[in-house]
DNA sequence: ATTCCGCTTCGTCAATCGCCAAACATGCGG
DNA sequence: CCGCATGTTTGGCGATTGACGAAGCGGAAT
């Protein structure tokens, strides 16, 4: 829930030129104390010290992380009051999910989590893909201009893009067809029914055209685990 | 300019539950090979291969920053096809510019800095604040529709926020005030004039209130050698 | 079948980190 | 001036990292 967060300071603290005033600096945000954050911790408050003094150059990604995820949890825990200040706001709202995926997976896999079943691009489900974006079919065509198309795709353009609310499933591969950015996997969410053409654009674009008769929530589901 | 990049591929790698995958997969995303990548570190290829399959339990964040680094570096030197392809987009027009700093900075070096005076509020000028955003006044509440208003904040709250076209400087501090969440420092580039309300609302929120004379573009450039 | 290629595994060594405990510094109310 | 709390610094020890290079593995190309 708090990923999106956790991951700006561990970025923020990494590539920062000096990553003991960037974690100060996120402490002071938390409002806790060297002392507090490093009984949270489990260790002795000079841990702290050190890392802000920048006595320990290269800490390793895993204290980073344990420093990183205390202090979100930490607030969680007690109200949330730091963490819902820097809540995701943003987001047109036929964009109904943006995610990156930590690792590469291959596309048999999210077919798999999602209930699929393919219907275009048998021979291309190992290629790995890393993110996913679920669209509001309806909404997109009516709301987007221009620009936010680009918006779709989040940061790798090697994802999946997932459409709800598809009656025939034309014009979602029309777009995506028109789109200079393609995605590797197409997948309708509970479609009324599923053109021919839609098929055939899929294969012309050597996109892997899945449809899924599982709900929205079901696929989220399937996806939050993988 | 690709810090947004470089910090997002960080944080990923660093609260990944395996880093040494994820880092695989922004290699591949970059299309390098290990001896290829080693190269460019100046580096074994096995040392590569070492963090990928995670003999390196927790890599020092030195590490983890020069991998980042070099592949976004190299990328960019090389037409930056992978780069570009996954630039920033988003945005409403309105919003010219939001950046958080690494550290904390005082008031005061961020008024200096953008060449400011203070029309409100001198007694707040050590506070530290975390970011900025740059908003066109007139587009703003034109175009702004009420969750876009949340946008204006960036990861903290705690910063400072400069509005370009203003015409009296009524508007603004009257959005502000009727905001939920404030920001420490308002500074109006270039206004017509500075009405006597606006910084009677600033007293009022504790905020402090600066004009500048100085253009867009120097009170931008001013802001990112901070 | 042999060679190439990229990737993986592993033993090794110096440099550095992770952590603690105890000393040091600073600030605040009495 | 003293205690007391909070934050900073320091010395040191064992564990880990960062790096190398040799050797092994499996698939693609010759």
């Amino acid at each position: 829930m708090d990923a999106q967060l956790t991951r700006r300071m561990a970025g923020e603290i990494v590539v920062s030129d000096s990553p003991g005033e960037t974690l100060r600096k996120w402490r002071e945000i938390f409002q806790l104390s060297q002392k507090h954050l490093a009984s949270l911790l489990g260790v002795n408050p000079s841990v702290v010290c050190d890392f802000e003094k920048g006595r320990r150059r290269s800490p390793g990604i895993g204290t980073v992380r344990r420093l990183v995820e205390t202090m979100v949890s930490y607030d969680r825990a007690h109200g949330g009051r730091i963490v819902t200040s820097m809540e995701g706001q943003q987001g047109n709202s036929a964009i109904t999910s943006i995610q990156e995926f930590a690792i590469g997976l291959p596309i048999a896999n999210i077919v798999e989590a999602v209930g699929g079943k393919v219907l275009a691009g048998e021979d291309e489900l190992e290629r790995p893909i890393y993110g996913y974006t679920i669209v509001d079919a309806l909404r997109a065509i009516t709301t987007f201009s221009g620009a936010n198309f680009g918006q779709m795709y989040g940061w790798s353009n090697e994802r999946a893009l997932f459409f709800t609310g598809v009656k025939f499933g034309r014009s979602p591969m029309i777009a995506v067809r028109a789109h200079p950015v393609k995605p590797r996997l197409v997948c309708y969410i509970q479609p009324g029914s599923v053109d021919k053409l839609a098929s055939t654009l899929a294969k012309m674009e050597r996109i892997v055209l899945v449809r899924t008769d599982l709900s929205l929530g079901q696929v989220q589901a399937g996806l939050e685990k993988l």
